[in-house]
DNA sequence: ATAAAGCGGTTTAAAATATAAACTAAAACT
DNA sequence: AGTTTTAGTTTATATTTTAAACCGCTTTAT
């Protein structure tokens, strides 16, 4: 029984990797939308992907507005599909 | 995107209820060896899925020693195959 | 022009979880 | 009899998660 990457396997987490593999970039606030997720904790756990180097964060403006988009790093993509693996081994698929 | 039950999802109490999904009866030596957790943690968890009515926890003996096994129950089994279909839309799959 | 209300976040602190270490009780070995 | 091993539980600690409070800037209303 493979381990499960725990920065992956974190609910949230998981979300916001699984937006950025289908999606190339997404800024800050649709993340929080799509997550349903409050800004506190999206902030949170936004910086601990970025740490693990699965997603870059870019601190940008929108017109005058501060506008915070993300990317799913190569490494990150990596690091999804491996875990897509190792809980095909839990899930019974 | 559905809410991942935070019961199952946790690494030792999925794979408990993994192994419990296929095997019928298991019992604490048998789940801390295919799991290689420690049995403190074994132990905590296991209390969690019962506590829950995940599964079912007997204390018998087995000879002279004592044997702990466990069973899913079918709020369990249920439980387990809607984390499955939650998980799947994170997953891509 | 000033105050108040919103937006886009970050920081902090509190609650929940996970894990390991220490412990208990009984059995088996020496 | 004393020590070691087995089968677990309890307690304490570290880590995570989550929410609440806060900050700086912009827009709107007065």
């Amino acid at each position: 029984m493979k381990e499960l990457d725990p920065i992956l396997h974190s609910q949230l987490r998981l979300a916001v990797m699984s937006i950025l593999m289908n999606v190339d970039e997404a800024d800050f606030v649709y993340l929080k939308e799509q997550t349903e997720s409050t800004a506190g904790n999206l902030s949170v756990q936004l910086d601990k992907l970025s740490t693990a180097g699965y997603i870059t964060v870019t601190k940008g403006f929108a017109g005058k507005k501060t506008r915070t988009t993300c990317q799913v790093t190569d490494q990150g993509r990596k690091a999804f599909e491996e875990y897509v693996e190792a809980l095909k081994g839990y899930l019974n698929l």
